[in-house]
DNA sequence: ATTATCTATAGATCTATAGATAATGC
DNA sequence: ATTATCTATAGATCTATAGATAATGC
């Protein structure tokens, strides 16, 4: 005898109050705000209580719930918690991979590329208003259900890897150890997930600060970052134009 | 009928298996390892655990049990679970907390100081084998038993922010913007926690790369980092030698 | 009497399954 | 028949308390 919490939905809200507007199926019970994409919805309400509680703080209860359903109907949609989680995880990840492998195809200098992928990296997780990162360091996230997941961070740290490397052997860069200069870069790109005030600044000036930050690390001549800077942009721009 | 983990010590072991060192109290009835400081082993385990697990998916079970206690034996230590995660992030920040005592009572340029502060924050974190650090974002540390952690948080932050402020007005650093610029240093100050391969480098190599990061996206003149780097040791030892 | 441990247990969860029910489509 | 929901519930936890027990100290 020690957990308070003495609320629990009471009575469960008559069936005739439904109010969803899905076409199929038994009408919802509750009435919880959900313009009808329920899988859409849960991934968004789980992303939101994972980073706020952490994956085994968030119940499956409290997700179905925020969207309106009742805790076992979210299994309609997921087969496991552990499946959201993965889901989450490859879809933060996904547009950088996508990224880097748009630079690939392109003619540029290291330092440029390095500067785009760091600045759409950033760009990328500044812009979601969840924080996911950190859940990827969980033990809850290394089993096999996520081995895409890491195959696609592992992807994209060799990218940065082979960015850092092209940029020492041309000499645009300088450091005193490559490898732990790559784990710097790696961290200060996902530093952002470390912010507390992220919101009170605007996703772009986020990225373009902290790309400046990785670029003045490692440029032998710091002179050059407004040069690679505009490069980096023109790349991004390119990509874009590219992809739509 | 879902989980498995067929799992339980089974038979308690007897009690004549006492094995502890402890002189008062009943003898101890499994025999794991410990030093018998019963109250640090328990810190160490669930540093360690809730570094792996996360808070919520750490039981008080699997920490007394790493310790070799029953589980309600912790509770003679700790009132709650709660103040384990509280004790330990104080641990945590208190020697960076310590170090900018020390260091406003020393007289050197802004530059230097934010070089050793930032410095002597990434050694205390690279030293650890566990990394506590991404914990205070959870909701759960968000309760009163949290105040006196983010009171040092908040000095900390102001710390690092004070300096900035007066390198700036120095015109040693530059930057676009001083708010974000904050938000930028204090993000790679602690990206470290985000590595993965922490324990493949010297916490002193990594601490000193990351200062340099630090200090090469302020400085106006990038070239004086050796300079600073060489004031910044020479504060370190200072305040090493006035604290032993 | 104090300290450190233990066993037993209360009461509150938690995830996932089973199987009913309602709406629609064929 | 299919889809989307629901209620009910199994069985496994989880935190913390109650109160017994053993060792030591006064």
């Amino acid at each position: 005898m020690t957990p308070k919490k003495p609320e629990r939905p009471a009575r469960p809200a008559p069936p005739e109050a439904a109010n969803g507007t899905s076409k199929l199926g038994r009408p919802r019970a509750s009435g919880a705000v959900r313009d009808d994409n329920p899988r859409q919805a849960i991934l968004v309400a789980a992303a939101e209580l994972f980073s706020r509680s952490g994956y085994a703080g968030t119940s499956t209860r409290a997700i179905a719930e925020q969207v309106g359903l009742r805790q076992p109907s979210m299994f309609h949609y997921f087969r496991t918690k552990e499946d959201l989680l993965a889901e989450l995880l490859e879809n933060l990840i996904t547009p950088t991979t996508g990224l880097l492998d748009g630079l690939e195809d392109l003619d540029a200098a290291p330092a440029a590329k390095l500067y785009a992928l760091t600045f759409g990296d950033v760009l990328n997780m500044a812009s979601s208003d969840t924080n996911m990162t950190t859940l990827q360091f969980l033990n809850d996230a290394r089993t096999e259900r996520f081995d895409t997941f890491w195959a696609l961070r592992t992807q994209l740290f060799d990218g940065y890897a082979q960015l850092i490397s092209q940029g020492l052997k041309s000499a645009a860069f300088a450091c005193r150890d490559e490898t732990i200069a790559r784990s710097v870069v790696f961290g200060i790109a996902d530093s952002v997930a470390l912010w507390e005030d992220a919101d009170s600044f605007e996703p772009h000036e986020i990225s373009t600060e902290v790309a400046d930050a990785v670029l003045l690390f490692l440029l032998a001549d710091k002179a050059a970052l407004e040069t690679v800077r505009t490069e980096a942009m023109a790349l991004i721009r390119a990509i874009r134009k590219e992809q739509s």
